[in-house]
DNA sequence: ATACGTGCAAAGTATTTGCAAACGG
DNA sequence: CCGTTTGCAAATACTTTGCACGTAT
């Protein structure tokens, strides 16, 4: 339901930017709302190339851009060289990482208390807040 | 004095570990102590060419990554797709980055409830933290 | 003397852009 | 119909690698 929600959310404000349709958008978005994390993409590109049809890859970074101009989607860099992109859900709910460096693999987390930490945080700042990102670094439990 | 020590640190860890000094390692290691927040491969390229002599790019690179695997330098990616490096202090202290989405200026601050939250959070979860990173995006002072 | 370090040029990756054809409203 | 979207190929940006020469210990 919440996947479904966002991808609504997304063809609303598209639709209301005056912008049409395509197949390309259409399949990055729709695989985008099915994942529980962020993805790179090109792990965009072999997913939906394994379920028959793959936009090329220059659609599939114009989507990302475009999604991300509007707030749809969010741009998330690890540190290992490629930019992974994840749904911004308008509930403002979302999550974090944890990577880990022997396998690479990406863990999502969130906690109240680390929100909270911000929150005052950028309060204090004299600047403005609009968003934030963090990475943990470590160990995963099947590597330790 | 702290950029000091960090050099000598860096040196004496490089040392033990068996490995001779050069000139563009030498400078590149002069060049981050001496500055206060995070810098690309192509700034320090830039600054050092300012100074007179400037090693060669590749050179620049090895350097970090080596610098990076004895756990001197931090790798730090903002989401511009360039990667930054910045002195990892032996003594712990560090701080983080706030991204001007207008400018991309970038600022540095640090928040011991920040800190604070990010233990605690460590502790709770399943999976060994070594390290971490938090990075704001907004609009900074001059931008608003 | 013998590793290790460096510079240059070439190769890799990830990402962006130009342009003509296809398509949606 | 007209403007947006797409695909392909070429271009760009950042980073890494191969190799011969230089240098510190």
């Amino acid at each position: 339901m919440s996947a479904t929600s966002w991808t609504d959310h997304v063809h609303v404000v598209l639709a209301r930017a005056g912008l049409k349709r395509g197949g390309a958008r259409d399949q990055v978005i729709e695989l985008l709302a099915s994942q529980p994390c962020a993805l790179t993409a090109v792990e965009i590109e072999h997913a939906l190339r394994t379920r028959g049809r793959a936009p090329g890859r220059a659609s599939i970074y114009r989507v990302l851009d475009l999604l991300v101009d509007y707030d749809l989607v969010e741009r998330v860099e690890l540190g290992d060289g490629q930019a992974r992109f994840e749904p911004v859900h308008p509930s403002g709910v979302h999550h974090h990482h944890h990577l880990c460096e022997q396998c690479g693999q990406v863990m999502a987390f969130d906690d109240p208390g680390l929100e909270r930490a911000i929150d005052t945080l950028s309060r204090r700042l004299r600047v403005h807040v609009t968003g934030h990102e963090v990475l943990l670094r470590g160990v995963c439990s099947r590597c330790a």
